[in-house]
DNA sequence: AATAAGTCCAACCGCCTAGCG
DNA sequence: ACGCTAGGCGGTTGGACTTAT
């Protein structure tokens, strides 16, 4: 037994979206807000599924939308974010005003996978493609652990980083080898947060997403409002420890 | 000019999850 | 604790458009 349908389809219109069907999206949205997807199609008269409603909506008519190509600066962000997050659309769309989750995932799709391949970058893993023909890849165990210190040295409480540890297969041969690839915060030492600058690993440290500059996500863990300026330049260092 | 091949992107589908009773 | 529902997400598809032959 299959889930049920979220919206009778045998009265529901579908494929492309028509200008009358848009400017009646567009008018019930203007006159009651976004919401109830489920019963909006009825309120504002079309024959369409809700689902549909709601990503026409985010996807093509929201007045905030940013139209046309993507920047040269656009293009490397979204390659940075994706290096970290990986195919989240709708974190990394988070992070780029006025585009749409689906329109970076057909961009990316269309585009920046070919650009990287062009670079020898694998878009996949983001590493060199030569590396993905080496015939054993090593193990490797990622961890999140918010309570840990820039460094090592220095553990600091309530500064977050994110660990991503390679460890070499054949210990024998190599025993001192462990490469640890760490995603730390930017270099900047103080951040704003809120209204109030901030010491880096202080006691209201931000939480990991926010020092991304992702304080807009959900996974920000932060109660207080942090500053929307937040640098993306997450910086990713790779130590031998 | 015709048509095959390639590209792009809006829209759909199905799964996941938060929230609610 | 459990089941149900709506909303959200990522993967995929289909058709319009462009380019190559």
């Amino acid at each position: 037994m299959g889930r049920s349908p979220c919206c009778e389809k045998a009265h529901t219109n579908k494929g492309a979206w028509t200008k009358e069907e848009d400017d009646r999206l567009i008018a019930y949205i203007r006159a009651h807000g976004e919401g109830c997807w489920r019963s909006l199609p009825k309120a504002a008269g079309l024959l369409r599924c809700g689902k549909s409603c709601r990503l026409r909506w985010i996807n093509y008519l929201r007045p905030d939308l940013k139209r046309g190509n993507f920047t040269e600066e656009e293009d490397e962000l979204i390659i940075k974010f994706h290096s970290l997050l990986g195919n989240k659309w709708s974190l990394i769309a988070g992070r780029l005003p006025g585009r749409t989750d689906n329109e970076i995932k057909n961009y990316w799709n269309t585009h920046i996978k070919r650009k990287l391949m062009s670079r020898g970058i694998d878009p996949a893993t983001h590493r060199p493609i030569n590396e993905l023909q080496r015939p054993k890849e090593p193990a490797k165990s990622i961890s999140f652990n918010p309570m840990h210190g820039i460094d090592h040295q220095e553990k600091k409480e309530g500064a977050p980083c994110l660990d991503i540890k390679f460890e070499e297969p054949d210990q024998e041969k190599r025993p001192d080898l462990n490469l640890e690839l760490r995603i730390s915060p930017p270099h900047q030492s103080q951040y704003l947060h809120g209204d109030q600058p901030m010491q880096l690993g202080g006691r209201n440290s931000p939480c990991f997403f926010c020092s991304l500059g992702m304080q807009n996500s959900k996974e920000c863990s932060c109660n207080t409002r942090c500053n929307g300026s937040g640098s993306v330049s997450a910086s990713v260092m790779i130590s031998m420890v």
